[in-house]
DNA sequence: CCCTATGTTCCCAA
DNA sequence: CTTGGGAACATAGG
């Protein structure tokens, strides 16, 4: 579900909502989503995301991390009914946030390290393409498994990578050891730009999502291959493909990607 | 009943 | 030991 630039849309509309205001409330509706202590009273120092984990700073230390994976959503509410599927909520003095999940299997960490971060690089503030070049230089999975590999690039899933590759021209199926130094870097500049890009867009809307405040992005308006299986290239006509990799499902031009 | 779904982790085989 | 693939997790919708 969210990649990068939902999770950073929601982080931005988190800062707004609840840095420096005091926790009236921390209650876990799901106990499956792990533990938590008493966070009554702290107040929220910072809101900050690597990939697409988030990390809610608390006074005293301590930190929430979470990770929304499929169908974890962030709603923020000024009144009303516990919604339906909500695992988790943070009430303030002027309303309240929840977590509601579907599948259930967004998780939570409570901890006072920076251990719930994944280790890969940010991709908005500055990949270097020689760095991932040289990692991927190493491995023999196929190119988009790599990009989606988050201890490598962090904040790429499934829709933004078949994105990446159609806009660079490769093809899903390559060796990442197969790539030049030449085409790392115009994978690497293509990928700022499109996250950059969903990132003003407030993310991809293709089934439910929506940001903290139930709105729809409009990334969807601008994808070139997630989705249009069978349907014509945008760059050349051929009918765009749709393969399974990893069992995820994989969009890409066999004519313009190579 | 079949398949699909924006993610991550664990197990197993090579 | 490393690497990569697929199942598992859980539920809804077409």
């Amino acid at each position: 579900m969210p990649e990068l630039p939902e999770v950073e849309t929601l982080c931005r509309q988190l800062r707004q909502v609840v840095v420096g205001t005091r926790i009236l409330r921390g209650l876990i509706l799901d106990e499956r989503l792990g533990k938590m202590e008493g966070l009554e009273g702290k107040r929220v120092l910072a809101v900050i995301r690597r990939g697409k984990v988030f990390q809610f700073q608390l006074e005293g230390g301590l930190s929430l991390f979470f990770q929304l994976r499929m169908t974890g959503r962030f709603h923020w509410q000024e009144g009303g009914d516990i919604p339906p599927r909500a695992r988790f909520l943070l009430s303030f003095p002027h309303g309240s946030l929840f977590l509601t999940d579907v599948r259930r299997l967004a998780t939570l960490r409570c901890s006072r390290g920076e251990d719930g971060f994944p280790r890969g690089c940010e991709p908005l503030d500055g990949l270097d393409h020689r760095r991932i070049f040289e990692i991927a230089r190493q491995r023999r999975l196929p190119v988009k498994n790599f990009l989606m590999d988050q201890k490598v690039i962090a904040g790429i899933g499934n829709i933004y990578a078949s994105e990446i590759l159609f806009r660079s021209r490769i093809s899903p199926l390559r060796r990442s050891s197969s790539l030049t130094l030449h085409e790392w870097k115009k994978i690497v500049r293509v990928t700022r730009e499109i996250l950059d890009r969903a990132v003003r867009c407030r993310g991809t809307s293709i089934s439910d999502w929506k940001d903290l405040f139930g709105r729809k992005g409009e990334y969807q308006k601008h994808l070139r291959v997630y989705g249009r299986a069978g349907k014509a290239c945008r760059r050349c006509g051929a009918a765009v493909r749709r393969g399974v990799m990893s069992g995820r499902g994989t969009f890409y031009c066999p004519v313009c990607q190579k």
